[in-house]
Order: structure tokens, then sequence, then C-alpha cells
DNA sequence: GGTCGACATGAACGATCGTTCAATGTATGT
DNA sequence: ACATACATTGAACGATCGTTCATGTCGACC
């Protein structure tokens, strides 16, 4: 009788990610989710409630490939390139640009609360990948020059503009080399 | 009797600028224009075009300051570089991400003609940068081995990263460094 | 099997959305 | 002065917004 909690999440975090957060209207979510107004604000609330529960969703599932890649990543800065190779947009991604960095984009301090968890939930990338940086600057994979905070802030610019770009044009056919572009710089 | 028609838009693309497309009401531009809906639509059509006013405008005051920048410089590479400094973030402005990013972000093919301006906006501003990078290579200052075209777009790609980043952290403290890591990649 | 608690339902709420238009006001030409 | 042309006004439109709540429905327990 009840819904499956996980699989309404992900057919929001889908439509939201999608249109963002103005232009998804409750309506819109009660025909994708199925649901009725009083189940949706049963379970979560309201409706930046149910877009925060996507967003820290959404992060969770991105973090967990993130260590995941680390783990069977050969060395830190293997793993490092390995996840921002994993960073060209696939085909059924319902946008180009990352979930949090858009909602980053659109939302002001009116919306406080999820601006604010969208905030923290970037940082959460940011310190894992400051952190494999230090292990390769710690194993000499990474010149004793740099500063791996600072390398970290680069590549993750270069990320969220190449979302961005990605937007822009529609395809990600020139990902690849864009990738391989910012890679270039870690030498 | 008549209104200031680009008064009005430099107003109207501040709160644009600032909330977004969607988050911005007709209402909240009646306020802030001290218009009535019968003078905006007079002058504008829809929500759509004055929106599109907004953007051109916009575009066009941005790039009337990168060619000013580039008749100034000594030399392209020079221009490129002082374009790029120049892009950290005002105080003043209502956001940090550019207007015309943050508009392909946001929007949808729902709002086609709104997004195509803004694809073809950008790419103005591209279009400008390439030639630039081409006139370096021709005189040397860039390496004969270096695709102007593709540097272009890594400049263009960090530029809009840069945006988000500033966006995500409020200030702009670090934005400096930001440029710098990206402007020792073109040696 | 009767009772109760928990959840789903969907009509309805007041507010606000983008937009229209008849009425009003003002400037200009004669 | 008067007529004409046109910009401005602001009330009002139907649609849709996010949200609430009285009602309906089902399953579990004694």
């Amino acid at each position: 009788m009840k819904y499956d909690r996980q699989d309404v999440i992900e057919k929001a975090t889908h439509l939201f990610w999608e249109k963002g957060f103005h232009a998804t209207s409750m309506r819109n979510l009660q025909d994708v989710l199925d649901m009725r107004p009083g189940s949706i604000y049963a379970g979560f609330g309201s409706k930046e409630g149910l877009f925060i529960a996507c967003l820290q969703d959404y992060s969770q599932k991105n973090m967990a490939g993130v260590y995941a890649m680390a783990k069977a990543a050969p060395s830190p800065l293997e793993a490092v390139k390995t996840i921002l190779r994993s960073n060209k947009g696939s085909a059924s991604a319902p946008s180009g640009v990352c979930m949090i960095v858009k909602t980053i984009i659109e939302l002001t301090e009116k919306h406080a609360e999820i601006l604010d968890e969208a905030k923290r939930l970037m940082n959460v990338f940011f310190d894992a990948l400051t952190d494999l940086l230090k292990q390769a600057k710690d194993q000499g994979e990474l010149k004793a020059s740099k500063d791996p905070k600072r390398i970290a802030r680069f590549l993750q610019v270069y990320l969220m503009g190449m979302g961005s770009y990605a937007q822009a044009n529609g395809g990600c056919s020139t990902s690849e080399e864009l990738i391989e572009d910012a890679l270039a710089c870690l030498d």
C-alpha cells in the first residue's frame, strides 16, 4: 500500500535536476511520482523538504562512486584522474550540470535551508578531492611545490565549468579533450 | 512622459540576474521598474521579451568592455590575460555567475527563444577570445603547437567554473589565485 | 470479526502567476 | 480650443502555484 521512498526520491530527483527547483511544480511531481499532495506532504513536509531529500540522495550516490573509484585506483593521483574522467555527462542525465551546482546557481538566500545544504554537499566532494591530492603529494606523485588544496580548487572550478559548457553546447562531444587539458595542468 | 528604456532595462537586468527568470515575477518587475503591466507589455511584448532585451544589453556591455581591453592591451595575449583578470565578480554584481551562463543553466527547451539567444551571445564572447588567441599565435606569443580554439575553450570552461565557485563560496577572496592558476596553463 | 490507528486520497483553499484591455491621461498639430 | 494619436493606467482574467484537511480505505491486533 505504501510507496517506495527510494523510488520516489529518484523520480523526483530526475525532474528537479532537469527543470530546477522553481520550474518544477508540485503538480509535475504528483504526476511523475503518481502520488497525491497529502502523501507527499506526509512523507517530506514540503516541496523544499522533498528537494533536500533529493539533493542528499544525489550527493550520497555520487560520493559512493567517488569513494569506490578512489579505492579501486592504483594510486591517489590515478584516482583523481579517474574521478575527473568519469565526469563527462551521460546521455541519461537530465542536465549537463551537476544538480548541486545547478541548485547553488539557481537559488538565493530566500531558500537558505536548501542553499546551505547544497554548499555543504559540495564541500564534501571538495574535501574528498583535497584528501586524495594530499595523499598524492605524500607519495611523491605530486610535486612538493604544489598545494593540494589549491589544486583541488582548480580542478573543482574546472569541473563546474565543464558542466556549464556541456549544457551550453548540447552534446558532450569534446569532453574528453576538455578533461585532458585540465589533467595536463597537474604535472 | 515616457519611461527611459535604457534605465528600465538596467533595473530589470539587475533583478533577473539576481533571482533568475522563473523566480522573478512580473509583480517584482512592476515594483522595481515603477511601471504598470500595460506599459511593460507595450514596450517588450512579454516577460520573455523583456528578459531577452536584458540579456542583449548585458552582453553588449560586456563585449564593449572586452573590445576596449583588447584595443588597450600591448599585445593579444596580454589582452586575454587582462580580460580574464577583469572577470572577478564585483561587489555590486547581483550574482557571482555571468547572467548568460546562469540563464543557460536555468532554462530548458521550454523557453527555446531565450535559450538560443543566450547560447548565441555566449559564442560571441568565445569567438572574440579565439580571435585574440589566434593573433597571439601568429605573433609568436603562443607556442606554435597550441590550438587557439582549444585554449579558448579551456579558458571559457574555467571562467564559467569560476562564477559557480564564487557563487558557492559567497566572497571572491581567492579569485586572483584562481585566475593565475589558469593563466599559468597558457605557457 | 469488530475496532482502531495509520496512511492515501483528491477536492478545495487563498495567493500569486503572466497577461489583457477598456478607460484615462497627455502631448502635438491645426 | 479642439481633435487626434498614443502611452499609461490598474482592475480583472483564467490558470496555476504550494499547501491543507475532511474523508475514504486498508491492515493489524484483541
